[in-house]
DNA sequence: TTTAGCACTCTCGGCATGAGAGTGCTAAAT
DNA sequence: ATTTAGCACTCTCATGCCGAGAGTGCTAAA
């Protein structure tokens, strides 16, 4: 399918008014609203055409016309550039970040809420994970009685803690040196690893290794770990969503982690960290996205942990713009993860 | 304002069919629907001193009666009697509980989830909180360079993950002598004590007890910490929010952070433990409120640290079931969070 | 005090109507 | 070979009208 410039111009011309007035769009206000040199039946005629190519779609006779899902994806795939987002932008957005505390949960809710508003849209971020999870330090705090509080640290920063309940009470003081002895056996192991020395330990010792060892390979097993959403009131002001039945639909994927973390899986693996990842009107395949387009993109640092974020609006929505932020916003936050949490 | 019996029936029977219905009630309807031994008639009449009394309200001249505002406020006041949960759901809700991994978090969000689940509505859990902030445990891990994590552990089992960045590069085996020395003399202290004795150590001690009592300070002002959510889909199914913009109001509250302290900060702190609020259409405060009701508990223990626990819906609520299901909830939260986190 | 009866009110769905917006096609113009 | 003007045609949408239905308030009788 090779369109001519004018046919690529008609078709972004009605993308741009359609995200706008969220209506069909007939050719003589085109031809109006854009001073276009040439007359409404020129227009008609390339719309005719654009019709065949399915990318464009009368809702009825005789109303304007409206992208296609097609339509849209061709657009985004070939008719726009890489537009940077304004400096202005860029800069209240760095400003945000580097002004929270230094700290990874504030990061990625800050981030959600960046793009929830820069997007006017549902957006949501997902913590970074490693693919392994590697043993680096470990405390165990006496609380009451018998029950511990076990503190995991994994390279990379993420740090887990668990309550531990132990046949019978033991010392503070000895529960540091156990800490301190598992600390050194297992630096730098993944899960493997620890359990090879499992053995070497007492029974107290193979206890704490026994939940720190569930720990980390339930770490691993859910690839994805917190998932921080924002703005899902945004995409309720959206016409389209007006009847709140729709509404629930796209808003309810977001709300079943179970819905959300198979989607997760199933698109955002193949995405390299720099990488977009734009799925438009649920691909055919999820049918409660039907009304809907997800931007999504991965960052961090491949070697050691990713994650995952993204936008949720309606088809209707201003591509380029909200590929900028979230490209912007994820390399923002490769940035401070990778400095922060570099081996 | 005094309602003689048959008028508490009639308030009473509208209440639940319209609960039902979302429809106006008529005469005729009630009467015939519920077997009533009297006329439509007289119904009609009694119909028309609830009216007087401004429990009831016509939409129009000539529709049936709808409850208003007070008349849920009677009806939840007087007219419900504290029916407690079925046994089998309670026991459905407790089994959940003690399935789930042993971890606040996780019950946190399991308590989320059960209450929209079983009202059908939103439903928000605050994580459980000490007024006073009490030091117990602290640990300096080096993770690269001059940057060091520190995890600060609180009484009632509270744990803070900070990084700090260093002056100058300090090895493992200091950090964990300098931990040590705070962890003794700190025990026990609230912010004061600790600001006391900061001038007894030197530059490093003095830069660590700073990030410290800030991160302390900050836990103590903030009172309501961590809030999960759950079920906001629920609400998008009422029909009094068909149109997606009155949803949009009722969700903005839960979603901005800030508007739902202020909501919490202003009603949940006059609740007891083991108590139960009701806000019923905003209360006239609460503009974006005034299509729905919340139903409020608190939990936890008194002494050491309480939460806040409740569910948003509509203002046509079966209130009766869902405060049994926000009670219930609340204590069983409350018998694992003090079980768990006492001192 | 309750009830039967009745006139009255208001909503809601269906239907016709006309204005408006937009199309496709044909024939003329460039 | 394109492009454009002109025109007949189609479809939606807002409006207004109508009648059925549901429900009320009031009055007078039980």
């Amino acid at each position: 399918m090779k369109l001519t410039d004018r046919q690529k111009l008609i078709l972004t011309l009605i993308i741009h008014e359609h995200i706008q007035s969220a209506q069909p769009i007939g050719s003589k206000t085109l031809v109006e609203k854009y001073n276009l040199a040439m007359s409404s039946a020129t227009v008609r005629n390339e719309m005719a055409a654009l019709t065949d190519y399915n990318l464009l779609r009368q809702p009825h006779t005789s109303a304007g016309r409206v992208p296609t899902e097609e339509g849209y994806r061709y657009f985004v795939g070939n008719l726009t550039q890489k537009s940077g987002l304004p400096t202005t932008t860029r800069r209240t957005i760095t400003h945000q970040f580097y002004q929270s505390r230094q700290d990874v949960e504030q990061w990625l809710k800050l981030a959600a809420s960046v793009l929830a508003n820069q997007s006017q849209a549902a957006s949501l971020v997902t913590a970074p994970r490693a693919d392994k999870a590697i043993f680096k330090h470990l405390e165990l705090i006496s609380t009451r009685g018998r029950q511990i509080l076990m503190v995991l640290v994994l390279m990379g920063g993420d740090v887990r803690q668990q309550l531990i309940t132990l046949d019978e009470p033991v010392r503070q003081e000895q529960l540091s040196q156990i800490a301190n002895q598992l600390s050194h056996l297992c630096a730098h192991c993944d899960v493997e690893g620890i359990a090879r020395i499992r053995g070497h330990f007492d029974t107290l010792g193979q206890e704490i290794l026994d939940v720190l060892l569930a720990e980390m390979m339930q770490m691993e097993r859910y690839s994805t770990g917190e998932i921080y959403l924002d703005g899902m009131t945004n995409v309720l002001s959206e016409p389209e969503f007006s009847e709140s039945s729709e509404a629930r639909l796209a808003l309810h994927i977001l709300e079943e982690r179970s819905l959300l973390e198979n989607l997760l899986a199933s698109t955002v693996m193949n995405i390299d960290v720099g990488g977009i990842q734009v799925l438009i009107g649920g691909e055919g395949t999820w049918e409660e996205l039907r009304q809907c387009s997800i931007v999504l993109a991965r960052y961090g640092d491949p070697n050691t942990m990713t994650g995952s974020l993204g936008v949720l609006g309606p088809i209707r929505m201003p591509y380029d713009r909200t590929i900028s932020t979230v490209r912007f916003v994820a390399n923002v936050l490769s940035d401070l993860v990778s400095e922060t949490l570099a081996v």
